[in-house]
DNA sequence: TCCTTAAATCGATGACTATCGATATAGCGG
DNA sequence: CCGCTATATCGATAGTCATCGATTTAAGGA
């Protein structure tokens, strides 16, 4: 257990903030992801878990290289794990941590100029 | 004077942070941009300001679809332009607001799997 | 069972932030 | 010069958060 995360990685796919005002709830949920990464510390996380060519990566491999203590490096994945941008496993004594990508899609699409309709045809 | 955005645009282009771990002056300045998209408020100004068909819009016709006091929107407005994400003009009375392209690209672009390179041929 | 290592949780602290009312600044019209 | 309107700034407050030391939980090995 506690491997869910708390956040859906999506509500209402592919959706920008560039095409028409969002609501409050559109708003909650993707600044929440985007406060996940709002952090220096929490970014330079994701970017170590995230750029392993192995794709997952052990947090004892996460603490050295991030200047920080280890309740502080622990606190910092919980967060990102919260926010549906990692998930984890355990494997004995350690935790492993990989990329949610479909959350990161979602944040990304955010900012994106348009979610491109598949119905459209591409030439008029 | 004021209207200059303190962040720079982009102090290298294109860059993702999926690709291989950021250093910490990279992670500063990615995490201060999202920081600014982490506010739900922020977010659906910056959402009604992006989706003006026109481009721009007075900051007069933001405050009252927020539900916010006139103080807190102007703050909002000004941390987003104290990212770069918006850029201002004063125009009589009103001021008007735009969203700065460049910026919301490199925002986007770290979270995009790569920065595509135009040299490389498109078929194998 | 005891020791070691890894990770999470707890509690405290200092810093930051969203919010608002009151006030100040800026431009327009008379 | 005097209001009127729009926007920004100020000051205060309540809430959130990053950080760390100390402790707890979890798993493995002897």
């Amino acid at each position: 257990m506690a491997n869910l995360p708390l956040i859906e990685a999506s509500e209402d796919c592919c959706q920008s903030i560039l095409e028409a005002p969002i609501g409050e709830r559109e708003a909650d949920q993707i600044a929440k992801g985007f406060a996940a990464l709002a952090d220096p510390t929490r970014l330079r996380l994701f970017s170590m878990i995230a750029s392993r060519p192995e794709g997952e990566v052990c947090a004892c491999a996460l603490v050295g290289p991030m200047g920080k203590s280890q309740p502080t490096v622990s606190h910092h994945l919980r967060i990102l794990h919260e926010a549906g941008l990692v998930d984890r496993e355990r494997r004995g004594t350690w935790v492993w941590y990989w990329v949610v990508p479909a959350r990161l899609e979602t944040l990304r699409a955010a900012l994106a100029p348009e979610a491109v309709s598949l119905n459209a045809s591409s030439v008029g």
